[in-house]
DNA sequence: TATAGTTTCATACAACTGTTTGAATTGCAA
DNA sequence: TTGCAATTCAAACAGTTGTATGAAACTATA
């Protein structure tokens, strides 16, 4: 057991914590072993069993750590926004919150790329054990936007605005997740480094989408090809 | 080596596919062995590397059989789409006949689901090596309703349709992927079992958000909540 | 310095992975 | 039937994984 504090200088922890992160965030975690960790922190392979207890509890730790972090920085933004509208923050700010950490933080020139972010967007891809357990706790952050949503757009049917949150978080996390083939589709006109703008535009289509029922029922015999045979 | 045809009944090769098909569209391929597939297929665990090689050869063969399948479908909706508008397809029709088949075959209710559509929606989730060699075939393929877009709306920013290309693959993909959370954070609003009412929804945000640019434009100083104050 | 607690280390362990082997079995042609 | 290739099978292989162990090395208090 300690006696008090330990925080000093708990250098092995820390390392261990640093390049699991890296190495899961760069490799995803399927392919990265406890070997690879202790090798890239320079630890004994031990260490991880006696900081941690278990792999698992490695992984967990990383992920409530900036799981709590990023929910942190969505809800700040979220607050900002009601806060400069008096209670009800415009449905864009809204939008814009939800998904601006997370794009900044994996987009645009790579030194400005955070490890976390990236790290997060694994956590979301391949959904590992440990972490599956945890992310229940995400529907509840979630709930937080869908009510600002409410008392930016009061009166809306609810189920668009879950539709429209849905989407968001669609468009930002695949734009992250396989920016590569929209590169190689684009051959390069499409602009990844522009996170401003791949912002303004994700936020942009969430908007609309919130009105998509509505231009649907408008022109409900739509140009939709006549399958026929 | 077999003397001219073997598919009569073979038996053993077909099971193995299908276990292991089955086996990874409803677990992934993280946590599904040899021994797990053979079990399922009731069959010898020698056999998987007698008819296929090795595992991963069997997993490529997986793929690249329902990849060609779904690719085809897409084109034959497209195709559709094409002669009913004389060469050029209405864009909606584009965007229905890119999501569509996907979009039909995972969601809707359970007796309906296809386990081809569930194990190509793990394929592209979890992107295990023999599927990501094979995976850059698929940049040809999007490049095929690049061009069908073109001939829809010319004159359009190219630019443009890719991220309106880009956006719809990302919501018919995360509905599909995340529909779970979809269904906890809206309480069951959501009917995830609407598939044509889903697929009109897509759909309809992809089309808007062929012009998210021009509305951004138009309205630059929109009701961004004027953080000021 | 002596001592107790904490941390590191090399090493071993048991479980599991995909793959290989060589003998049994099968199916079919002569 | 006999003969032969194709297939199945049980068993073992070599490699990797996360974890456990017990001794050594520290650290700081008395």
């Amino acid at each position: 057991m300690h006696s008090g504090h330990d925080m000093p200088t708990d250098h092995t922890r820390a390392a261990i914590l640093s390049a699991a992160e890296r190495l899961y965030a760069d490799r995803g975690f399927a392919d990265v072993t406890l070997r690879d960790i202790v090798a890239a922190a320079d630890v004994n392979l031990a260490a991880v069993n006696y900081h941690f207890g278990s792999k698992d509890e490695l992984i967990a730790e990383l992920f409530v750590t900036r799981s709590l972090a990023t929910n942190r920085q969505r809800l700040n933004e979220l607050k900002a926004a009601e806060a400069a509208g008096g209670g009800r923050a415009a449905i864009d700010a809204i939008f814009r919150a939800l998904v601006g950490p997370t794009l900044r933080g994996c987009l645009g020139p790579d030194n400005e790329r955070s490890t976390a972010a990236r790290f997060m967007i694994r956590a979301s891809i391949e959904s590992v054990p440990p972490i599956r357990r945890i992310k229940n706790r995400e529907i509840d952050h979630l709930r937080k936007f869908a009510a600002a949503m409410r008392r930016s757009l009061p009166g809306r049917d609810e189920v668009e605005l879950y539709w429209a949150l849905h989407f968001a978080l669609a468009m930002a996390h695949q734009t992250i997740r396989d920016s590569e083939r929209l590169i190689k589709l684009s051959e390069g006109s499409c602009d990844l480094n522009d996170v401003a703008g791949i912002l303004d535009r994700i936020v942009a289509v969430s908007v609309m989408a919130l009105t998509a029922r509505e231009a649907d029922k408008k022109a409900p015999a739509r140009l939709v090809a006549r399958d026929a045979r």
